[in-house]
DNA sequence: ACCTATTGATAACC
DNA sequence: TGGTTATCAATAGGT
């Protein structure tokens, strides 16, 4: 919807990138409240932003009540499926879930770290060389401006310790002074 | 969206608010998928029907996951207290190494991606950027040796289609002698 | 399930 | 973030 077409891939501009997230999140929002009067449904939806903010929405502004009812969908699911699925089955699951998830992100981060590039086709490599690209800009900046603060503060310290260093020269002159008129 | 305009209340015709509720879920859960992948946002969706069925959506399949990361931005300070409470120590520990190591490889993740470089030192941004400096020119290296390695593929598939093109002209002249004296 | 007239959502722009 | 508009997408009502 909108002037073009949009294809179903990470937005690579940051700036439209949230944007687009404000903009859809509110559309989602909507819709799910929408169903869930509509249709007399309980809807639960959470959202983390890229950058780790939390949006949600549920029916009757309950979450944790259909959250608990999702626990016990599943809770009773497993029991139907398999007779005795244990707490130490559902923990191999578990675990299972997090080292595959685990094994993803290292692979990720050693192709950003220019390793393992062998198993990247054409277009994954393209893609990857963007990101870093991208990347690259923010990092460059970030790093300008956290050096450009760093200047600055090293100055303001400078000045005071030389004020400082002013105060002090002047006490001692002055006692100098004292010392020189006593003894005369 | 449709013929006509709709009220946002129950639909009271039964079938109709099954259709709609079919439709609207199917809808639902593809702008879920999609924020998700454009925006990079992690989404969790629950849906249930007014019959009690379960429909369910989240980023990456890791619903479990999402919903603790929800739990645990709501209860930052109360560790572990909601969702799973009967499990062993060993498991709480285990899960919490994996947990902590997740947590950290997507940090990384978004360093890399030049985000959340605000919690960087001077230091540290120097450091990431001469770590992307040095992937960027892995990939680069990579990437042109896998468009030669295409290219060269290509040439050799058309010296193919070339010589078997050939032959059959051939072939085909051939033939067509033949026609020709028998012709005479 | 499939078909369209319509409304709704939203991408690009400011 | 909030508004506008041109376009595309979702879907209500019907078959």
């Amino acid at each position: 919807m909108g002037r073009g077409r949009v294809q179903l891939k990470r937005i690579e501009n940051k700036i439209s990138r949230q944007v687009t997230f404000s903009k859809r999140r509110s559309g989602l929002l909507k819709k799910a409240h929408e169903i869930s009067v509509l249709c007399d449904a309980e809807v639960a939806l959470i959202v983390f932003s890229s950058k780790g903010k939390l949006f949600e929405y549920s029916t009757d502004s309950c979450m944790e009540r259909i959250l608990e009812r999702y626990d016990r969908y599943l809770y009773s699911d497993k029991q139907l499926v398999g007779r005795d699925i244990s707490q130490s089955e559902n923990w191999v699951l578990e675990h299972a879930k997090l080292k595959a998830r685990l094994e993803v992100l290292e692979k990720n981060k050693r192709n950003f770290m220019g390793e393992d590039l062998e198993s990247l086709s054409l277009k994954e490599l393209q893609s990857l060389e963007h990101q870093l690209d991208a990347a690259m800009k923010s990092i460059r900046s970030r790093k300008n401006q956290a050096m450009l603060e760093s200047i600055s503060a090293l100055q303001k310290k400078d000045k005071a310790l030389q004020d400082h260093n002013n105060t002090l020269l002047k006490k001692v002159r002055e006692k100098i002074k004292r010392v020189i008129k006593k003894d005369n």
